[in-house]
DNA sequence: GGCTGTAGCCTAGGGTCTCTAGGTTTGCTC
DNA sequence: GAGCAAACCTAGAGACCCTAGGCTACAGCC
């Protein structure tokens, strides 16, 4: 019988495909088994368990997302920038469900301690905020800013919490006005010397 | 053989604590039968289903979630009741992560409308945003905005998002000053007169 | 072309979970 | 005590995760 010829890197592709389709907490191993026509015992010489499989998506999905981001901010200052960022989130989060949801779990950070994917998240974003004048520690309580906004607003969308009949898109954009209302008027911490290593990719 | 004396609210109740414990998506029938001292068989003639289960804790936990929320918010507006809004749906997500998520999910609006609950968070939230001044449409895109921060931020720092050596609650209350910079400095919408009914519960 | 190692795939099986079908018991009411 | 509905049961199918151990296709080497 002729193999399906399976790899670790193929399987994860199929596994982000799929988790894009019936979502990621569907992903099971038996039914990526299925879609290569193998048994589910099988794929267990490639992927150690299930959640091994899963942290490999959300990092593949963690990868792809921040390239969107980082060719959309460049070259970008500001408000610009600020826009990019967010379109690029948003772009990604809506069309990759499942991989966006994989980028939110939990990941050992024993195992994957941090990735260049990480690492870039960080610079872009924190560079990103610089351009506000904003040091640390207000730095880091704008990134969380940021970061819990887009994931709210992305998260609520994709599920379908906004159901109101105003469009989607304009609100967003009006969102992303406001956090940058929200960054130019950003109440400073007072006294308060900024030490330039604070910031980390989870802020 | 001693019955369990269990009805529909006992479960759901008993469900809504292992949440809390275990993760509202490792809630089993299973689970909630064995801490009854009964066959999970036994728990489908109080409950069709898992997914009735879920709806169940859902419906639940909003409604306690609005009712501290709405405790906190009386008697209070413009800033301090963003402030005491914001302070009790963080307070509540990170008391009852179990609970809260459930309230995430979305529920089939053909099954169960609207409650009582969504009704009464929808007035109490855009009441609390009329302080600002704000009229349709930019009512419903503050309501999102605020839902989605409130929910990313909550999501993430639940998840352990947050690793920066930064304390997560003065974080919190710096998104929280934002939010009000953001809203006292709205964008407005311009030329767009005010229909005053086209909000609803999950804006 | 044969030899060998290993990666890729297999079967068998145990455990957890959801859910259905149909039977029994408990305890309340008349 | 009879009737009855609610509460609980066993049995079993199907999906899933994962382990243990066995077979085989294929690449590299002589």
């Amino acid at each position: 019988m002729a193999r399906a010829g399976i790899t670790v890197d193929r399987l994860v592709a199929a596994a982000a495909d799929l988790a894009d389709e019936v979502g990621f907490d569907k992903v099971s191993l038996s039914a990526l088994a299925r879609s290569f026509g193998v048994r589910d015992a099988s794929l267990y010489s490639h992927v150690r368990n299930l959640q091994e499989l899963r942290t490999r998506i959300a990092l593949l999905a963690g990868g792809e997302m921040i390239d969107r981001i980082a060719a959309a901010v460049a070259g970008r200052a500001g408000k610009e920038a600020l826009t990019a960022f967010a379109g690029a989130y948003r772009e990604y989060a809506l069309a990759h469900p499942g991989r966006y949801a994989a980028t939110q779990i939990r990941i050992d950070p024993v195992v994957f301690a941090d990735t260049p994917a990480m690492r870039r998240t960080a610079e872009i974003t924190y560079g990103m905020l610089r351009a506000y004048g904003l040091e640390e520690p207000d730095l880091t309580d704008a990134v969380r800013l940021l970061r819990s906004t887009f994931h709210g607003y992305c998260a609520l969308e994709a599920a379908g919490g906004f159901a109101a009949p105003r469009d989607v898109r304009r609100s967003w954009d009006k969102a992303v006005d406001a956090l940058h209302t929200a960054l130019t008027h950003w109440p400073r911490e007072a006294g308060h010397a900024p030490t330039g290593k604070e910031h980390e990719s989870h802020a």
